[in-house]
DNA sequence: ATAAAGTCTATAGTAACTATAGAGTCAACA
DNA sequence: TGTTGACTCTATAGTTACTATAGACTTTAT
């Protein structure tokens, strides 16, 4: 199949899809004679492989790692799971910092009567106060 | 002051701040006559604004907005507002989002015994077979 | 035969910085 | 006075994972 229909089946831009090529992701199809990509059954496992990877914001330098690791089976497989339970601390890091964040925006918000004037406005009186606290 | 002692203070780099400068959120300040970037107190509480305003991830685009309003003392407030709660919205998507994807890596963390080989991995057994599953 | 749709490569843009090179400035010390 | 070292200057490139564009070529359909 040539790279617009790859691109359907997997919902992947046809970009996308030359880009992870060139960052090895992928590795280069066979051509036809119009020098057009040409990709088999096995290209479409391995990237609908690295979209599932993506939809756990597994970096694309960490896929990489996963894919070489994939080529050897025999040895051992410690390093895939410290990857992911890495991953799991920066993902629970994220939640906790942008809980925080919430809290923060929630109580700004709540400051703002919303039908006053920018001068009379508690958002930007309270970031100014902060920083004046800060200073 | 010079900008070393402005990075300081702010806890900013050197770079970061002349960057904000040449994107219009600080405006260029006095030269000394060899060339150095002067700063005084207003710049620093200008500074210390938009670290806030960094601090709770609002974009380099919105916290200029924000600067232009606060030289528009008397026109309505409903755009900061406005502003904020948007933001609020996003971070609430985004934590959802990764509260999913936790949930999803600790099942796959689950899923790897830790002293196997790659072929025994469940982690990559499980990735591999939700491709096959979605082909 | 021609038009439309798809594909090719190469390049630039995105956000918010960070890092580097190569040159100039300034204060202190010998 | 000369020189060292710390600081600053501009301009440019790199980061991540794409997305968008230009200009040329190939294929398909009418």
């Amino acid at each position: 199949m040539k790279i617009g229909e790859l691109a359907k089946l997997t919902d992947c831009s046809v970009q996308t899809i030359r880009y992870y090529e060139k960052e090895q992701l992928l590795k280069s199809p066979e051509r036809s004679e119009g020098n057009f990509r040409l990709y088999n059954k096995s290209s479409l496992k391995q990237l609908m492989f690295i979209k599932q990877c993506r939809t756990l914001d597994l970096t694309l330098s960490e896929i990489r790692q996963l894919l070489e690791l994939q080529s050897s089976p025999s040895i051992q497989c410690n390093s895939v799971n410290n990857m992911i339970d890495s991953h799991i601390q920066q993902v629970e890091q994220r939640i906790k910092e942008l809980n925080s964040l919430k809290e923060q925006l929630n109580y700004l918000s709540n400051t703002c009567s919303n039908n006053g004037t920018i001068e009379q406005c508690g958002i930007l009186q309270k970031l100014t106060s902060d920083v004046a606290k800060n200073v």
